[in-house]
DNA sequence: CTTGGAATGTCAACAAGGCTGACTTATCTT
DNA sequence: AAGATAAGTCAGCCTTGTTGACATTCCAAG
């Protein structure tokens, strides 16, 4: 049934066909980001602050330009999220040793409780749609992904974990 | 090599993996939306009246209050971008006639003008990352979007496509 | 050692697009 | 006749994005 469609075919990419396939992302997204919203609403932080919670915690000791990079919003939009979590005191900023310009941003016990709390419930969610889809579902799910970023964001997207190990 | 890892394997959900989901969600929204969001920054609409557009376009005819639940906004919301909408001509409203409380939402030969060349534009970078990634892919990249929703998504997702044929 | 430019931070103002709450008008249903 | 439903509207608020202007600090090249 699949072999129907062809490989490399060009009427596998009807309109109907791809018409789907964008309002599946669209709803999709809505059940991406609705656990932790859901817990953001509680407090005064929104989606914003999770995406900089997120990038922090999976880079400790970023630097504010390269977070810019990576969530593409001016330093300003930035500026407002993380004065906020620093007075807060969920992230910390450091100046650099190297280059004293630089701030390098870490989680604080407490902001890595919050990061911990919003990543269980996507996580959570994210889980049971891979367990519903099977492993080679899953393989497909982030080919589609990888090749639909924009070049920019698809080396961020990698060089995020590089050198981790 | 996919074998490696497991059917249901509990390994194969690695917090690192459901992390590497996570953010190929985040990355590639960004590209899904880029294209549209740089065509309606020339003019004075945005993601919104795009949205409203595309679901008008896919079932002529709607009523303001199916839109409601297919975009999950208010009506305060909603009618903000609608009523633009109508005031310059792209969708047209006309009273129902079996039920003369519903309005029925149509698009105007302009309405559909900008909504083609909206769609045709995300299409295009669909169209792209499907070929890229092939059909296998494609399967299953759609069966972990669906996987994400919820579930009362999911049933617009599969409603706004039936008695369509 | 000076100077250009980069990295950061901040102020102000604005816009899009969400939200709540309150209320009106029509119209349908019971 | 009464109540429920669909739609629209007003007012006000919040988050999160944007520009533009500007200060500070500091590295690096000349």
């Amino acid at each position: 049934m699949a072999e129907a469609h062809g490989g490399e075919n060009l009427l596998f990419l009807t309109d109907e066909q791809l018409r789907q396939g964008i309002e599946a992302m669209f709803f999709a997204y809505r059940g991406f980001t609705a656990d932790p919203d859901r817990i953001l609403a509680t407090m005064a932080y929104g989606r914003a602050h999770h995406r900089a919670l997120h990038f922090i915690a999976r880079r400790p000791g970023t630097t504010v330009n390269n977070l810019l990079g990576i969530l593409g919003v001016t330093k300003q939009s930035l500026n407002r999220v993380l004065r906020t979590l620093i007075e807060d005191g969920l992230v910390e900023s450091q100046q650099g040793k190297t280059d004293r310009r630089e701030r390098h941003l870490t989680l604080t016990d407490k902001g890595r409780g919050l990061e911990q709390t919003l990543s269980d419930a996507q996580r959570a969610r994210m889980r049971a749609a891979y367990r519903k889809a099977g492993p080679e579902a899953v393989a497909g799910f982030r080919q589609v992904l990888e090749a639909m970023m924009d070049p920019d964001m698809r080396r961020k997207y990698h060089a995020i974990r590089e050198a981790d190990t």
